[in-house]
DNA sequence: CGTAGTATGATTGTATACAATTATACCTAA
DNA sequence: TTAGGTATAATTGTATACAATCATACTACG
């Protein structure tokens, strides 16, 4: 598995607090709860059949993620998020994604080099096909592999973080016309730039490869924030 | 106070979990507590003179945080730092340290401008008399002045948590021979670009700022991975 | 009719009791 | 003597009880 998933997974699985973490979070994401509702410890105890002690230990981490934001005394809210925010998140991610191949053409073991190609080969069939949830999750596993291979668990946990925080606006992304082929082409090129170890072009080619994910995304209005109420008043927007 | 200040002192300074949470903290970053130390919940709760609940809600934030892992059912553990961690996040934040002075070139106010101004005279100054506490907590202030004048509290949030991370590892940075007095200059220079409006050069001057930080900080061997008792706390006092 | 104050209910904060899991020590058998 | 297993202690995981705080609505008074 991924040797740097922070997460770790024996905890989500067996601990009822890593399981109503894991269902708040889910929930969020998908947007069950939306921006600015309020999470009630009770309710979500009942409805998980589980006390408030794991619910109230999940709502800290929860805050930590930055998903909800927990104001003393008074209650747990889901964090609003800007359009700001997310170009924000993007253009930082989109660094820190070159950074990432650049340090992956260094450290990336044969192996991983080989899944990289064949994830690459693999989602130009898809493209083909029209597979889009195959699409998805290739190109998951192509930054995910990418993210291991940087040899970094500093930088790993940051892109991760930043992966799963933008999949509260992400619809689908790679589904419009075009773009899973034009991104499973950049992964290409960042591979090939990998794989012949040239670490500026596969850095440069990263951050690229980010922005246009971003610019699409947003040119085709492929994702989705909930006005939040202080969106165009100053940044000061907290409490 | 800073607008992007993530920690919300209000939580910290009348709850027992912030009170708890920050003691703890202060305790792994001050040395009190070793790397690959386990803390023990009832422990530390009669030492503060708390039950174990708040207690174990500091420690899911501390998780969070990096301090500390935890594994189920077994125990806390304070987190260890390798020297490539240190390297890595260094080489992070200097990526992250000029995107913001980029951002801050565009959206910084005239109030902030003059504080920076005001801040790196200062520092002249106290650099001359040798104040090392005062040129301290300036540093502090002029980056925390960046990180308010980015606009930006995903970026902000990010450097400001980095920043915390390496005080476990940093001595007095600022106080070998000479460092302090040419750091500043830096920080002038940083300044001065911001001042001209010159994105491109503030980014690049406070990339090279955050790197010239890290390798005096190696050559010098100015900063510790195995914190031990007593040591003295970082240079970078913050009340 | 409106406002301030108070009472009541709801919700979070903390403490404690109990259950489950893990570590340790001692005992037994080869 | 040592390996293995069981009993006991220690520690974490969870549930619940109690305290403190906040929101709401109603009442009294102007």
């Amino acid at each position: 598995m991924h040797n740097y998933d922070v997460k770790q997974e024996v905890t989500d699985k067996y601990s009822l607090r890593g399981r109503v973490f894991n269902k708040i979070r889910e929930d969020i994401l998908s947007g069950k709860y939306r921006e600015h509702e309020e999470l009630k410890e009770v309710a979500i105890g009942e409805e998980l059949g589980v006390s408030r002690t794991p619910v109230r230990e999940a709502f800290r981490q929860l805050e930590l993620e930055g998903l909800i934001q927990i104001v003393p005394n008074k209650g747990a809210y889901v964090t609003g998020i800007t359009a700001k925010d997310v170009e924000d998140i993007y253009r930082i991610r989109s660094l820190l994604e070159g950074l990432c191949a650049k340090w992956a053409t260094e450290y990336i073991t044969q192996e991983q080099l080989e899944e990289l190609e064949e994830n690459v080969y693999l989602a130009d069939f898809h493209a083909a096909k029209g597979h889009l949830d195959q699409m998805a999750d290739l190109d998951n596993r192509f930054h995910h592999i990418l993210y291991e291979a940087c040899n970094s668990k500093q930088l790993a946990r940051l892109l991760i973080d930043f992966h799963e925080y933008v999949l509260r606006v992400r619809k689908k992304t790679l589904s419009s016309g075009g773009r899973g082929r034009i991104s499973n082409d950049e992964h290409r090129q960042i591979m090939e730039a990998i794989k012949a170890k040239d670490a500026d072009r596969a850095e440069a080619l990263a951050h690229e490869h980010m922005i246009n994910a971003y610019d699409n995304m947003v040119k085709n209005g492929l994702y989705h924030i909930y006005p939040s109420y202080g969106e165009d008043g100053p940044a000061d927007g907290k409490g």
